[in-house]
DNA sequence: AATTTAAACTAACAAGTGTTAGTTTTGTTA
DNA sequence: TAACAAAACTAACACTTGTTAGTTTAAATT
């Protein structure tokens, strides 16, 4: 199954945008890159904010998508926190652009697209820190403030992308081992 | 000591950036939040890029000078780390829209800027790493792939300024108490 | 009071922006 | 082969961008 143009469009733009950022990439930018003129573009999206839109929600998305699975199933929390670890990763490695892009320039949506990547984004903290506050009710993590672990770990996983960037001498076996390890047991010996 | 008429354009700047990016905040958009016209602006600082280059160069430096004494102290890696933690809680505080504008608009940096905040990070970065190896090599820190930890600690350091920005709850005391434990010992209770 | 300096102003520039309208080319189906 | 749809094109629009030149106003110093 080939991919039409407004996704190649979009993969196109994607990359551009992790780059360089939205703003500063102009519609003939994009045009160029992909061998044609920038009105040629409009046959196939309605807008540069669409384009914009449809990256940052397609990834916003899935993410949400899965913590909602994970957060009905019968695990422990600790269980549940690999699980999202590993999603997180898998995620990196197949939507590397769309991600920067999402971190970087989710600012630069405008009205309904923001809104609704909003909304989806609170609505994984929320299941985030729900999963978070059952492992403290069951016993199994540490009396540290909830807000403080939902952004530290959080802000780890959403910022993989920069890290994968450079990734030339770090092997995926190795980060789907070692990051867990470190976001939940810490790096001091005990 | 009162403010130069630059200084207060800077700081200016830092907000509006933080807030918007800095390719979305024109010159007249600086102005008019000063009062003036755009054109006036140029009667204290040479251009648009200047105002960016010394907003970041200025918390660069300060983040790199204070690892460089820690490097030099004699102290346990642990203790070594702590201090880093605690510097960047602070500088988070005194410094949130230069932070927030590094984070977000270092990219937009051009030519002799961005080379110079390149290296000001990576000497930041190499003296983090070789503080966790002198820890490693001590036995104070547990055997874990180095670059993710590195990835993983500074990446929670640096966006620090995202949490601060929505801190109506959460009391600066307590991030000083928990977050160090959480990147040190984790979320795990043993 | 006269002079100098700092900091604002108006007006304009050349270049770049997203987008639209209308037209031509290309490839596929009837 | 004729007809149709998809996807490219040219040309232009209204507007915004960073920046410069030259001028006027306000404040500080002699």
């Amino acid at each position: 199954m080939s991919l039409t143009r407004k996704q190649e469009i979009i993969i196109t733009a994607s990359r551009l945008f992790k780059e360089r950022g939205y703003n500063s990439i102009s519609m003939r930018d994009l045009a160029a890159e992909m061998g044609i003129k920038a009105a040629s573009l409009y046959n196939h999206i309605s807008s540069k904010q669409e384009i914009l839109g449809l990256i940052i929600l397609k990834v916003s998305e899935e993410f949400t998508q899965h913590i909602n699975t994970i957060y009905l199933d019968e695990l422990s929390s600790i269980k549940k926190l690999e699980a999202i670890i590993q999603n997180h990763i898998e995620i990196t490695l197949k939507y590397t652009h769309h991600l920067a892009c999402m971190n970087n320039d989710w600012i630069h949506l405008e009205d309904e697209y923001k809104q609704r990547y909003l909304n989806l984004r609170n609505e994984y903290e929320s299941k985030f820190r729900q999963i978070l506050q059952q492992g403290k009710d069951e016993g199994e993590l540490k009396d540290i403030d909830l807000e403080i672990v939902v952004f530290s770990v959080l802000t780890t996983l959403r910022t993989l992308h920069i890290w994968y960037a450079k990734k030339t001498s770090i092997q995926v076996a190795t980060l789907q081992q070692d990051l867990p390890k470190t976001l939940l047991y810490g790096i001091v010996k005990s």
